[in-house]
DNA sequence: GAGTGGTCTAGACCACACT
DNA sequence: GTGTGGTCTAGACCACTCC
């Protein structure tokens, strides 16, 4: 990192592309905004923690403060960081979420119906993963993964059942127990416990019929239309760390996205 | 608009709010910007086109040039506008995309598949407006309306059956001639020959049975699952100007989205 | 009052597109 | 070369939070 001189005649900001005489050029903020995301995904700044003001990281990277505003800005835009205004800045995390479950876009049919979920643990065990499980989270087939099955309720009627699979060297030690003790949304878990932090995911949004068992899990006659979420959620550096199928009862429930 | 002097000691912006005597404060970029999509709502600046540079806005509305930026930079991300280095910053347009179709997340499972598009308008007519469609679209119920239904084929399998209302006052002249006419998608027409321009939708999901009729249209057997997507079109000043019920085939498609 | 993020300005220079 | 958006700096003041 080379800053520019406060004097009139700068020298060229020779960041990492034009030294390595690579084309293509970064703007400084877009570096600093690099080495933010480092200090985030090796710890330095833990999730629900302050990171430093805006000044003091100015200094750390020889950079004006208009320069580091600009990357936090980034960062804050891609839910990695929240800022709070007269406090700092934050680590966004998802083991404090008031609104629960920031990726479930399932919302009632009737607005006025209190949103109130419950979760029920069907099964967690150790798997082989299989081609395409594999394929999604980039290992091996046959390496070690593991599975959960779950219903989420709403009002006490089942409306969601997940199958989830995680690459087994990230989450060794998860287990049914762990799971059913565990307050607060699944990815509070895994940030906490496992210091895995889901920041993106994929969805793929399908009408299918319903299964035999997956109907008896819904309470809905088989062949119902579900609506089916395969979802791939990434961690720092767009690595795949979940996959997860999530069959939606939408009788009295639907999906909600915005376009812009 | 009273900007700052370029004065160290300033006096206080005196916005909008604070001349009201109201408690709200509202920064002068969020005016500026407000003022832009004024301009933008009555047709100064057409779809399109080029709107004036940074430095002539600074000039017209008497602020400095990182303010009118601060103001274009949000409406570039809200899609309003589309900045083009060197060039300028143009007013958004869906009459010359070539990623057409910007609103319609649906796409082959088989990505080497080429997105080849047709369509295929079903009918056209006048009608007086459900209740339900008043509502949404916040017109009277019985109030005249425009009711569209189309087909969307990939490769010549017809995939999605459209049911688009409209209101009648805002598309007076709308016929099947002039659907039929038009290359390009829909809401370009719109924009061009009504001068109505969608700028943000909602949509929900869901899962649905195909009845007799729909099954017909998509050539799937009655009953079949399919994705249901009820979209609500707005254009600006968040006035809802379009309902459709999309109904979807995922058989060989799906609905894809991000999360963050 | 001290500290933090948020706004605003002014001015310089860089990257890009057209002519 | 000229004009456009894009980056970067420096400094001032405002709004908010906590002590």
């Amino acid at each position: 990192m080379r800053p520019m001189p406060p004097t009139a005649t700068m020298s060229p900001p020779e960041n990492a592309e034009s030294r390595a005489g690579g084309p293509a050029f970064s703007p400084l903020y877009q570096q600093i905004k690099a080495l933010i995301t480092r200090s985030l995904q090796s710890g330095e700044w833990r999730p629900g923690e302050a990171i430093p003001s805006e000044m003091e990281l100015a200094v750390r990277y020889k950079v004006s403060q208009g320069t580091v505003r600009k990357a936090i800005d980034e960062l804050a835009t891609e839910n990695l960081l929240v800022r709070r205004q007269g406090k700092g800045t934050y680590v966004a995390t998802h083991a404090e979420e008031q609104i629960q479950y920031r990726f479930l876009r399932l919302q009632p049919n009737d607005p006025a119906v209190t949103h109130q979920l419950q979760r029920r643990f069907v099964d967690c065990r150790r798997q082989r993963a299989s081609a395409e499980i594999a394929r999604l989270l980039d290992m091996k087939t046959g390496e070690a993964a593991v599975q959960i099955r779950r219903l989420l309720l709403f009002q006490g009627t089942p409306v969601v059942f997940d199958d989830i699979w995680l690459p087994g060297r990230d989450f060794k030690g998860l287990t049914a127990e762990r799971l059913a003790g565990y307050r607060g949304p699944l990815y509070g878990l895994f940030e906490t416990e496992f210091g895995v932090r889901m920041i993106r995911a994929e969805e793929k949004l399908r009408a299918v019929g319903a299964d035999a068992a997956t109907a008896q899990w819904l309470s809905v006659p088989p062949g119902s239309p579900l609506l089916s979420v395969e979802r791939l959620s990434f961690t720092y550096g767009d690595k795949p760390v979940e996959v997860r199928r999530g069959l939606y009862s939408t009788a009295s429930h639907h999906y909600r996205n915005e376009l812009s």
